[in-house]
RNA sequence: GCCCUGGUAGUGUAGUGGCCUAUCAUCCCAGCCUGUCGAGCUGGGGACUCGGAUUCAAAUUCCGGCCGGGGCGCCA
C-alpha cells in the first residue's frame, strides 16, 4: 500500500532464479488462494507463466497483513518485497510484501471457479469464458494453437505460397449448398462468405500460382453438434499448374505433418493437457471411394455406391483403418455427384475430389478444380445453380486460367483430433454456436 | 430441421407425490490457528427455470414457453 509502484512487474512466476533471491522484486497477477493460518499468511498468486507464493508474515506489518488477507480472490493485484528462498514454497522461493497495490478487486462470489474443487459445465464456462481462460490447462489449448498456425505460415511459406486475405462480405453465396448469413450492405443485400473458395480460384488466373489463407468459414447451418460451430477457421489454399489432385494432396499432407510436429513440441503445454501426441508416418493412404465402399460393406454398413458417408460410416471407416496401422488417409476418387460444382470430373461417374479423414473424422477436403469456363457452367446447371449469379467468379475462367486444385481445412478440427477434445468449443475462443452470441 | 434427454444455492449435485423447515461437496461471511500448498477446525449464509393445469398436498405428475446436454442430417 502506500505511494504506488514504479513499475508492476519485474519478474514473472517462472523467471525468478536464486540469482534474485535476497533481492527486492515486484510481482503482478491475480490472486488464487489466500490461506489464512492467522500470524502467517499465503497468498497464491497467478499470472501467464504460472504461480508463486506471497508470504505475509502478521508481526512484521500488521496493518499490511489485514489488507492482504481481506483481498478477494481473483482480484489483480500487484506486490513488491523481497524475493527470499524457501523450501516450504512450491518454486524454491517465496516473496515477503512490502507494499502492494490492489489494481482491480473482484467481485464476491466468482461466477466461475478458477481452482474450485468442482467442475463445471461447458456452458457455464463459456457464458464466463474470461475467467475460464484463466485455467492453465484451457490457455494451453490456446497456446498450442499460436504454435500450430505458426507451423502453417512457416511450412507454406517454405513451399512458395502467398499468404492471401478475400472478402468477408460477398455478393451472393459461394458454394450452393449451405446456408449462409445475410446481411445488409447499405442498399443491397449480402453474405457473410462461407468460405474464401470462389475468390482463391480466382486468384490462380493472376499468376501468383499459390495462396493460402487463414480464413473465417461462417455457416447458417442449423446444426447442433459437438463438430461444428457456425463461425470457425480453417486454412485455404489454391495452387495452380498441377497435375492432378496428387499435388494438392502432397501439400495438405506435409502441412498436417509439420503443424503435428510443431504441436508435439509444446511439452510444457502437452503436460499440462496430460497429453502425448505422436508424429504420424508419411506418406497418408490414398484410399480410393470404391474400396471405402467395399470396406464398409464388408464390415456391416449398408452404404451404397454414390452415397456419402455418414457419421456412422465414417466412424466405422475410422475403426478399420486404424487397424491397419491408417490414423490419417485419404479418401479420394469420390463419385462427382457428391461434390460441389466446381470439382474436376474424372469420367463419367467419378471426381477428382478427396476429403483427409483422421481416426473417422473429416479434417480437410480438397480437389482439383474445373478450369474451363464451358464445364463449369454445365455444371453450376446440373447443381442447380445459376450461371448468372456467378458471372464475376465466371468472368476469371475467361481469360487465361491454368489449372489448378485446392483444399479447406479446418483448425478446431484439427486441434480436437490433436489433442483429443470432445466438444469443438472447446477449440476456439468464443464459439458461435445455433445458440450463442455471447459473449 | 428431426429424435432422445435434462433444468434444485455462485459452482456442481442428492432427492421421482406428504418423512423437504430440501442432501452433500465446493463457494461466500465471521472466528481460531506462525509454514499452508485440495490447509484444518467451529459457527453462519445461500437454491427447487418460467407460466398454466391436476391434487387435500407438487422440486417430484401433466401441458406450453425459455434455456442446456447427446445423437442424426450436413459439413471443416
Amino acid at each position: 500500500m502506500g505511494e504506488s509502484m514504479k513499475s508492476y512487474r519485474s519478474h514473472y512466476s517462472k523467471d525468478v532464479t536464486t540469482e534474485d533471491y535476497g533481492k527486492k522484486i515486484t510481482v503482478a497477477g491475480w490472486v488464487e488462494d489466500i490461506r489464512n493460518i492467522g500470524s502467517i499468511a499465503f497468498i497464491i498468486l497467478r499470472d501467464r507463466k504460472g504461480t508463486l507464493q506471497v508470504t505475509g508474515l502478521k508481526k512484521q506489518h500488521p496493518e499490511l497483513f489485514e489488507k492482504l488477507v481481506g483481498i478477494s480472490r481473483e482480484s489483480v493485484i500487484a506486490v513488491e518485497g523481497l524475493c527470499k528462498a524457501s523450501d516450504k514454497a512450491r518454486n524454491g522461493y517465496e516473496v515477503i510484501p512490502e507494499k502492494f497495490e490492489v489494481l482491480s478487486a473482484a467481485e464476491t462470489p466468482l461466477p466461475l471457479g478458477v481452482v474450485d474443487k468442482v467442475e463445471s459445465d461447458l456452458d457455464t464456462r463459456l457464458d464466463n469464458r474470461f475467467i475460464d481462460l484463466r485455467k492453465p490447462e484451457i490457455q494451453a489449448i490456446f497456446k498450442i494453437r499460436t504454435q500450430v498456425i505458426a507451423a502453417i505460415h512457416e511450412y507454406l511459406k517454405s513451399q512458395s505460397f502467398i499468404e492471401v486475405h478475400t472478402p468477408n462480405i460477398i455478393a451472393s453465396s459461394s458454394e450452393g449448398g449451405t446456408d449462409v448469413f445475410k446481411l445488409k450492405y447499405f442498399e443491397k443485400e449480402a453474405f457473410l462468405a462461407q468460405s474464401p473458395q470462389l475468390y482463391k480460384q480466382m486468384l490462380m488466373a493472376t499468376g501468383l500460382d499459390r495462396v493460402y489463407e487463414i480464413a473465417w468459414y461462417f455457416r447458417a447451418e442449423e446444426h447442433n453438434t459437438r463438430r461444428h460451430l457456425n463461425e470457425s477457421t480453417a486454412v485455404d489454399l489454391e495452387m495452380a499448374f498441377i497435375n492432378s489432385e496428387e499435388d494438392v494432396m502432397k501439400i495438405l499432407e506435409n502441412l498436417v505433418y509439420n503443424m503435428w510436429k510443431r504441436a508435439s513440441k509444446c511439452t510444457e503445454e502437452l503436460k499440462i493437457l496430460d497429453k502425448k501426441v505422436v508424429l504420424p508416418k508419411l506418406p497418408f493412404k490414398r484410399l480410393p471411394y470404391d474400396e471405402v465402399i467395399k470396406k464398409l460393406n464388408k464390415n456391416g454398413s449398408k452404404i451404397t455406391w454414390g452415397e456419402d458417408l455418414g457419421t456412422e460410416d465414417e466412424r466405422l471407416l475410422g475403426e478399420i483403418m486404424k487397424k491397419e496401422g491408417h490414423e490419417f488417409y485419404f479418401i479420394t476418387k469420390y463419385p462427382i455427384e457428391v461434390k460441389q460444382f466446381y470439382t474436376m470430373p474424372e469420367g463419367e461417374k467419378y471426381s477428382r475430389g478427396f476429403d483427409l479423414e483422421c481416426k473417422g473424422v473429416e479434417l480437410a477436403s480438397g480437389s482439383q478444380r474445373i478450369h474451363d469456363v464451358e464445364l463449369l457452367k454445365k455444371r453450376l446447371k446440373e447443381c442447380d445453380l445459376d450461371p448468372k449469379d456467378f458471372e464475376s467468379y465466371l468472368k476469371a475462367f475467361r481469360f487465361g486460367m491454368p489449372p489448378h486444385g485446392g483444399f479447406g481445412f479446418g483448425i478446431e478440427r484439427f486441434l480436437m483430433e490433436l489433442l483429443e477434445i470432445k466438444n469443438i468449443r472447446e477449440c476456439i475462443l468464443f464459439p458461435r454456436d445455433r445458440a450463442r452470441l455471447t459473449p
